[in-house]
DNA sequence: AATCGACTCAACCGCCGGCAG
DNA sequence: GCTGCCGGCGGTTGAGTCGAT
């Protein structure tokens, strides 16, 4: 039997209250009667519904795969710089809180957040040798990742300025901001200015983070620092980070954003 | 062209809380 | 109050893909 398909039970010899339950990867075709049925029928009572739309599946397959897949408003595609921010933004608020975070990111689900932790930013932590819930992490986070996705989605709104049609519409359809208040989230330590949703794609006034006079002197550096020592200070870290950033290799799978750690610009960061 | 390792992400698993009986 | 069911959540897995060698 393919481990694909497993035989479910109620402990009843009624051979109907036995029948093959699906696992793996969803067909077309079950994606269909999915749709279908809950096009029809709205979503909810999961288990229910897998029996009525004639699905072998269990329940919850039926709801995590209509939820993280075949849902309309369903967002593909990678991260734009702001929901990289505010996932990053309210991560540090609330940690591992992915659904709580994914209500922030219209369209994105707690899953693809998740993986997105996992992949990208725990990656970065492991090469830093650093817990990723550290403070010096999350200090990282905020004094140098954040403030390059901030110049990035400068960088698209002045380019959208000039040439609109360059940008995605998917940063366009953002509205990553707090219901509750209406205001973007926002770091206090980077003294960033609250935004209204609608600014996001405006001219975002940035904040003022010493991280854009730092000076990199990036050819003669070439070890990554040891972030694991719990001596080190704040702002030895944040030298350790400098040095470590010009590190390509490690610098060049950084959120995704390959293009933006290939400076090598004495003085400046060239994007 | 073949192999191998790293990476991605869809899907599953286990746990927990809410709720009805 | 107890029990069982269900939905939701966070953690984990593994198949598929891609790039390097």
């Amino acid at each position: 039997m393919s481990k694909n398909i497993v035989i479910m039970s109620n402990n009843s010899s009624n051979e109907d209250d036995q029948f093959e339950l699906r696992r793996g990867p969803w067909t077309l075709e079950e994606d269909n009667l999915l749709i279908h049925y809950i096009s029809t029928n709205g979503e909810g009572r999961w288990n229910a519904l897998a029996k009525c739309a004639g699905l072998k599946r269990t329940g919850k397959s039926c709801r995590l795969r209509w939820l993280n897949y075949l849902k309309p408003d369903i967002k593909r595609g990678n991260l734009t710089p702001q929901e990289q921010l505010l996932i990053l933004e309210l991560h540090s608020k609330w940690g591992n809180r992915w659904s709580k975070i994914a209500q922030h990111l219209p369209g994105r689900t707690d899953n693809e957040i998740k993986n997105y932790w996992r992949t990208r930013v725990q990656k970065q932590a492991r090469q830093l040798k650093v817990d990723c819930n550290s403070k010096k992490f999350v200090e990282a986070i905020k004094s140098l990742w954040m403030p390059r996705l901030l110049e990035k989605m400068e960088q698209s709104s002045s380019i959208e300025k000039h040439n609109p049609s360059l940008i995605t519409p998917l940063i366009n359809n953002q509205e990553p901001y707090d219901k509750e208040n209406s205001r973007m989230y926002s770091t206090d330590s980077m003294n960033m200015l609250k935004l209204q949703p609608n600014e996001m794609t405006k001219d975002v006034t940035i904040y003022n983070n010493s991280v854009q006079n730092e000076c990199y002197h990036v050819e003669s550096l070439s070890q990554q620092p040891d972030f694991s020592s719990q001596e080190m200070s704040i702002s030895e870290c944040e030298v350790a980070e400098a040095h470590w950033f010009s590190d390509e290799m490690a610098a060049a799978s950084l959120w995704n954003m390959d293009e933006f750690w290939q400076f090598r610009k004495l003085g400046d960061i060239d994007i």
